[in-house]
DNA sequence: AATGAATGAGCCTTCATTCAT
DNA sequence: GATGAATGAAGGCTCATTCAT
């Protein structure tokens, strides 16, 4: 049905590249202002500020506010699948795997915490506004693929990955909290225990 | 130390009763606009209209909007716990054990899922507001309470309570999610399976 | 035209009696809530508050809040008038008279400033709302009469003498102003000392 | 120090002029609202509906209702010392002096009585809130400031400067109550009349 | 005579979004 | 492409006032 790409359609695609890298370069630093104050409390005004973007650009390469979101927690909770999924593949044995996917796993919540507590902000928006439901059910997906490939790769059947990715996800979101609200928060070991002790339970 | 309960007395304590029952009956009304709408849009001025409360009212009984929300999820999340309470309370064995948890839990997700779902939702600006810290502190304490009571009867440690619960909640979490944005949501059955099984990995 | 006082009558006179008694109760107790806060940021309901009284009976006793203030305000300056008066009464020369005039003059800037405050405040808002204008007025030619009488003890001409008291009222005020806003305020030395070059300017 | 300005650091200062010069006409268009209605009963809506400015604009350029009427305010009052001095300065002797300040501090309360009035209420409000204390401060000094020049340059020590600008400010704010109260207002004459005599008493 | 619960208009402020340049 | 000035709807909250008791 399509002709053979003519020179209109090569540089419509130029043009698409460069914009969709222009809106990754905005979202990445958007990022770092939603992910201090959350979504109910971020302003565009302050995402513009913070980051030295200008308000109308905002609008320019998004739709609105809802579009932008969207678009910084589903790149950065990407990138997050794509770690998981290193540290797992890297992982020669059933012992090794639960050793580094913990390890992965307590590093995001200790040095990523605020873009998880955004994420998890975003899904529960999702449960009252439809709008958020296509992302987070795409990046749950995702997550629930990294599971599925440990649970493999370690041995067990797949049967109920979901269930799975619930517990280990209630840990994780429990943990991030604690990284957020308690004082002193775990530290790194007592987290790390923690993952692992789960991870042993059903990988 | 104290005298007798003076006339005076006894006139501002039945006050104090009156202004609290009469706390209790908006609350109940504002929970079933906060429900549908979640915290960030729900405005005061939603919750008076759907409740037949005028705007005044809200604010002569609650100091602001943060306060009244904080009473209407604590009040329902007490008598939640209350019900898991009972649950465990009355059973005799383990098994009776997991199979009324599995059942009240699961009743809850399907009868009230609306109501956990705003707990989540406070839950989740407690991350970025500390006013809702200390009343989503209580009713995780509860919460975890009920879990090391259910160990304990089940005849198990309860060093990892807290994990306990954190994994608890994730999948009775994830149960509500689906609930509400899986078309059709699992059946009543697979929820209970689902649970069952989770809680005969740990009780 | 008037009959002569039927019992009817009198027991209404004797009613109104005990009404005008409870009226300046309650002012009594509201001016100290209103000195401290000024006119536009004390609500009736801050005043029945920190008065013990109850916002039904402000109401009760008084039209609206304008009536309540200008009752308080007139009550307070009708006062300070007979002060003032005293103390110039009390002179037997001219010397006497500055001394004794001053002196009471910057005591009542110490004692009473914020009642003073709210005074200046309740002039202002003549200027803008007819309704204080009475009261203003009759406070004004209060206070110009003691000028006046004060003139002629000291033996001068009271042509000008609503200008002398505008004179006067400049400095009272500006003393005034900086015993609520400097730190430190001037010394009562210094206010004497002002206060006195100023009288013996035109006594 | 500075580099020579770069072409950003050109737009930037650009930019703010251009602010600076929308503020301006903004404070004009608030003035005449605040004028007449005061501080206290002037909403900002109202300015909006008054001056044809949209409600966001105004929050656009100024930070608060506070900042807006400190910034119209200060302006007017600017400029009021601005005529002041030149009236001053104009005179060559203390005869014209007299005359020159009398003409032009009269002028002023008949033209531009409403502003006056406008400047005393702020001024009231500063001895409740701290926030406009700091202009009052400024514009008192200023005024301050015009007094000293005149007893200087009538060859008056100024040793009690500040009970000079006392004694005047309380003449004029009353001959400008009297042109906004009474009625009929005094005439022109009466009022240069009075403010002569008031100034050959201490220049 | 006295109370305080209830009202709702009105206030200041915030913010996503639009649009002229 | 990019900007930021301008908009106006909506939000939380305050308050004088009314009224049933």
């Amino acid at each position: 049905m399509n002709q053979l790409p003519s020179k209109l359609q090569l540089r419509a695609e130029r043009k698409g590249k460069k914009r969709d890298e222009k809106k990754r370069q905005i979202a990445e630093s958007a990022l770092s202002a939603l992910k201090e104050l959350g979504y109910a409390s971020t302003s565009l005004r302050d995402i513009a500020a913070k980051s030295d973007l200008s308000l109308g650009m905002l609008h320019y390469y998004f739709e609105d506010k809802t579009e932008l979101i969207i678009f910084c927690v589903s790149m950065y909770k990407r990138e997050f699948v794509r770690g998981m999924s290193e540290a797992i593949d890297g992982a020669q044995n059933r012992d090794q795997m639960i050793a580094a996917f913990a390890e992965a796993l307590v590093r995001s919540i200790i040095d990523d915490k605020a873009i998880h507590r955004l994420w998890y902000d975003i899904r529960n928006q999702a449960m009252f506004d439809t709008a958020f439901q296509p992302i987070v059910e795409e990046v749950e997906s995702m997550l629930i693929d990294v599971v599925r490939r440990a649970l493999r790769a370690a041995g067990q059947p797949d049967r109920d990955v979901e269930i799975q990715y619930a517990l280990l996800d209630g840990v994780f979101r429990f943990l991030m909290q604690k990284q957020i609200t308690s004082d002193p928060p775990p530290s790194r070991q007592e987290q790390l225990n923690a993952m692992r002790a789960v991870l042993q339970g059903f990988l």
